[in-house]
RNA sequence: GGGAGCGUGCCGGAAUUGGUAGACGGACUCGACUCAAAAUCGAGCGCCCUCGGGCAUGUGGGUUCGAGUCCCACCGCUCCCA
């Protein structure tokens, strides 16, 4: 940081002030607080309700420039949508509950309702110095009773449903934070998203809401959402994960002898490769291996379980690894022919999936290959590749289509078509039932922490798990509470807390202990700001009906599964509940790129240096050891010293040019390089419209008057009224469907460009109409500079009142235009015609044109392509 | 391995249905103003050139009067699922 400070680098201009942009915008924003200038209009008759929202962020205490690009996106969408007449929600909150606030009351002492609040105070001071149009009457935060008493209403609404239930199960485990989390929380690595822990296993009785349910819907209803990014749809559709398959059941033998009665059923995609099955796999942990394990394996059997309770899923599954298992000593028959299977246990088979089964295709599956090749397990090929003669060396295994092989009746048949005759014929006679399988799982919701929203459940010993009745609601957090990180649910210390009695008969009985996953907080709050004050029922249907679903949802791509599945989820539940008429909550996604900053690390160390240590940016060297340094553009962390912090950059050039150049340097689904000199030279933009508005005033525009204008336009009127027209045209186009705000902004400088040094050649009426639309176009992006402008040249009241400008397209006529003249495809001249030129005329000027002359040589072209004000294409 | 997306000057990035590739900005160079600097203003800025032109949108093919855009193959990067 080098540079002068710019507040005090531009000049006073003769006749007006000098921009300084911490003043003003202090200065507007106070002026529209005064005036209610952003609280929300109910739609009036006929008006088009419009709905943006950001998501909301966790009240960390600080702002990044993730936030600031997230939430000037959606300013613009809705000071956009305000200028063009709709009512505009455009709300904030706060996902308020969560591990920080209790880790930072472990570490401090503090109370995590007390750091939450002043959290939430300090970053909504730094919001509100971005000038967003947010409606402040509408805040929520999550963790306040005022909310979360819904959240307990909306729970028990989904348990009076059935959708919520409690189970014993396997369930992931993060050992740092102590506490389970749902498989969406878990990533590729098999580590927490929050604490990048390795989670464990444990199993755990536990509260479930039943996603499930909605596996179809979810999936189906994707094909709705077309305003959403491709990629957000795949990514949900390969997180379902719907397979269609058959369950198959293999009786289970006696050795050498009859059947025991016995079965066990696994789930298959794959029934065509049923001949081909050379053993049948139990997860370690399923029902059946106790019974199944002969005396012989006992122990080796025991040994194997245990070691596999202290693996992640991931440690199990994982296709690189080496397949453990071993045999039970007992065997199933294969129902298709009657052989006789003997059966295993194995790491990849995990209890909770399909039915804890599998049938082992060494032939036609690449883990069933490993683990047969592994324990010299028989391999037989039933499927043959097209166009595959004889026997399949097989490297590896086929699991692509093919014809069936060695499987009796069904030889000769499509693999496609032979799934469905062998289901069928084992539904004939009883041992498979055709059946659709998912991969998602249900929401795991229970939480062994503190700062969450308490789950509204009694536990009594005689009538089981009871519903707080609902006018008990909200089941408060109690504030006095010993929070050490450790040894489980925190409420479970308290038993004056957790000793209630029993809601239907009145014995003691014991409150749940655990708190809700905080994405269960998330998966509702919009619904709320649409009517934030009910304090009947969570939300009112008129109020819902109103505003949702919301029109524009701006966010991060990391909640791609994780929120926006949930939030999905509960709009289908609810609906079902016959609390919505809604069925997707999100109209339009936008999941914009990260901010990254500049990173400059030692590529033989790997060490990052901080900016500040760097002397000389074009030629970056390790003070350490003076080697040069990689100049990388990573996400901004604190580890790798490359953070902005947005106050600065305000403070520094003003929130005006923070939005501007965020919304100018990349489109807004692309990462940004966040590049300091760029920023510059976005303030230089601003500092030129400063002095062209000085001019405009100084030759006395009023904007308050619309001026008629002249019957007789000069050629320089006419000039800059087709830039100011076609400049509407582009920015509005810009701002519609794909939004392309960087473009938008590059038009506002072309603008800016053909109006500099020709406002004094302009009739009165042209220069009102230019300035009139320049501050118009200009006002969404940087509201207190154009809102300055509006006022300096008398316009009435607020510009973020005014009517979003519309093109004339009149004025964007021309008398003459340039033809391109090409030469077999290549160009070669042009030619300045009549823009109203006809096609016949077109291909005369252009064939007299010297260039045709030049390049035909005096030949006539074999063919003439004439494509209507753009071009002449001579083909010789 | 499967799926999705991307690849354009020194850099960020523009290019309706195929129709003048490089808009707009940054960096850089030169000039004006200045004692000087900053700021500002003006000009230049893909590569090569014998100044006619030739070559250029990851690579190689194809379709077309015409391809950054469409098709095929390949290379590289990013993300998701295995």
């Amino acid at each position: 940081m080098t540079a002068a400070t710019p507040s005090n680098s531009t000049p006073a201009q003769p006749g007006g002030q000098r921009y300084t942009p911490l003043e003003l915008e202090e200065r507007w924003q106070r002026q529209w607080k005064a005036d209610g200038l952003d609280r929300t209009e109910e739609p009036a008759e006929g008006q088009k309700a419009f709905y943006a929202l950001s998501m909301f962020p966790y009240p960390s205490g600080t702002l990044h420039m993730g936030h600031v690009r997230n939430y000037v996106i959606t300013d613009v969408i809705a000071r956009v949508q305000r200028m063009r007449g709709d009512a505009v929600l455009h709300p904030m909150g706060w996902d308020a509950f969560g591990l920080p606030a209790e880790n930072a009351a472990i570490e401090r002492g503090v109370n995590p309702a007390d750091w939450t609040d002043r959290n939430i105070a300090q970053m909504k001071a730094q919001l509100d110095r971005l000038g967003l149009s947010i409606d402040w009457e509408r805040e929520q935060a999550t963790c306040h009773t005022d909310y979360y008493r819904w959240t307990q209403w909306l729970f028990l609404e989904l348990e009076a449903g059935g959708l919520a239930y409690q189970k014993e199960a396997t369930v992931n485990w993060d050992p740092i934070d102590q506490t389970v989390l749902a498989n969406e929380q878990v990533d590729g690595d098999g580590r927490s998203w929050r604490s990048g822990a390795l989670v464990e296993q444990r199993k755990l009785r536990q509260w479930f809401l039943r996603i499930t349910d909605y596996a179809d819907a979810l999936l189906d209803d994707l094909d709705q959402l077309q305003g959403w990014p491709e990629r957000v749809r795949t990514m949900q559709a390969n997180w379902i994960g719907r397979s269609r398959g058959a369950e198959i059941d293999f009786a289970v033998v006696e050795p050498g002898g009859p059947t025991t009665g016995e079965r066990i059923t696994v789930f298959t995609t794959r029934p065509d490769t049923l001949y081909g099955a050379s053993y049948v796999v139990l997860a370690p942990d399923h029902p059946l291996v106790e019974a199944l394990t002969s005396e012989a394996q006992r122990d080796a059997v025991t040994a194997f379980r245990d070691l596999m309770e202290t693996l992640s899923q991931d440690e199990r599954t994982a296709e690189d690894q080496p397949k453990r298992g071993l045999p039970l000593g007992s065997h199933v028959i294969n129902p298709v022919n009657g052989e006789p299977l003997p059966i295993w246990i194995a790491d990849y088979v995990l209890a909770d999936y399909g039915t804890g089964a599998v049938m082992g295709v060494p032939a036609h599956d690449q883990r069933d290959f490993l683990f047969a090749r592994r324990h010299q397990l028989p391999l037989r090929q039933v499927v043959q590749a097209p166009g595959q003669e004889g026997p399949d060396p097989l490297g590896e295994a086929w699991t692509e289509a093919g014809v069936l092989v060695h499987s009796g009746r069904f030889d000769g048949l499509a693999s496609n078509d032979a799934k469905a005759a062998i289901t069928a014929f084992g539904e004939e006679q009883g041992w498979a039932r055709s059946r659709v399988q998912y991969r998602l799982r249900d929401w795991l919701i229970s939480r062994q922490r503190y700062w969450g929203c308490p789950i509204p459940i009694i536990h009594c010993p005689s009538c089981g798990a009871v519903p707080v009745p609902r006018e008990q609601l909200p089941v408060e957090l109690p504030r006095a509470v010993e929070l050490s990180g450790r040894g489980g649910s925190p409420l479970a210390q308290l038993e004056s807390w957790k000793a209630v009695a029993c809601p239907c008969c009145g014995a003691d009985a014991q409150r749940e202990t655990d708190t809700m996953d905080t994405f269960m907080c998330s998966s509702w709050y919009f619904l709320r700001f649409a009517d934030p004050r009910n304090q009947e029922k969570p939300f009112s249907a008129e109020a819902i009906a109103r505003w949702l679903p919301v029109q524009h949802y701006v966010g991060g791509i990391e909640h791609a599964i994780l929120h926006l599945l949930y939030a999905r989820f509960f709009t289908k539940a609810l609906h079902d509940r016959g609390l919505l008429t809604i069925r997707e909550p999100f109209q339009r996604l936008l999941t914009q790129g990260m901010v990254q900053g500049v990173t400059y690390r030692n590529p033989s160390t790997g060490r990052y240096v901080p900016g500040t240590q760097v002397s000389d940016p074009a030629d970056p060297r390790d003070p350490a050891d003076g080697s040069r340094l990689e100049i990388l553009f990573e996400k901004m962390s604190k580890s790798k010293h490359n953070g902005v912090d947005p106050a600065a950059v305000i403070d520094r050039y003003g929130a005006d040019t923070a939005r501007m150049f965020i919304l100018f340097k990349a489109p807004p689904e692309k990462d940004l390089e966040w590049d300091d000199a760029d920023v510059e030279g976005q303030f230089r933009f601003l500092q030129r419209l400063w002095r062209l508005v000085d001019q405009a005033a100084g030759c006395g525009v009023a904007l308050q008057a619309i001026l008629p204008l002249p019957s007789e336009l000069t050629t320089v009127d006419r000039d800059v009224r087709r830039a100011v027209h076609s400049a509407i045209a582009a920015i509005d186009e810009d701002l519609s469907g794909e939004l392309q705000f960087n473009t938008a902004i590059s038009e506002l400088m072309k603008l800016a460009n053909a109006l500099g040094g020709r406002l004094e050649q302009l009739s009165e009426a042209v220069r009102q109409e230019a300035l009139s639309a320049l501050i118009r176009l200009l006002a969404p992006f940087a509201p207190h500079l154009a809102e300055e402008f509006w006022q300096r040249l008398g316009g009435s009241g607020s510009v973020h009142r005014e009517p979003w400008p519309s093109h004339d397209p009149e004025a964007l006529v021309q008398d003459s235009i340039e033809l391109v003249i090409q030469v077999k495809g290549k160009v070669r001249g042009s030619l300045t015609v009549p823009a109203d030129a006809d096609r016949d005329s077109l291909e005369q000027l252009a064939l007299a044109s010297d260039v045709a002359q030049k390049w035909l040589e005096g030949q006539p072209p074999r063919r003439v392509i004439v494509v209507p004000g753009k071009l002449v294409n001579l083909v010789p």
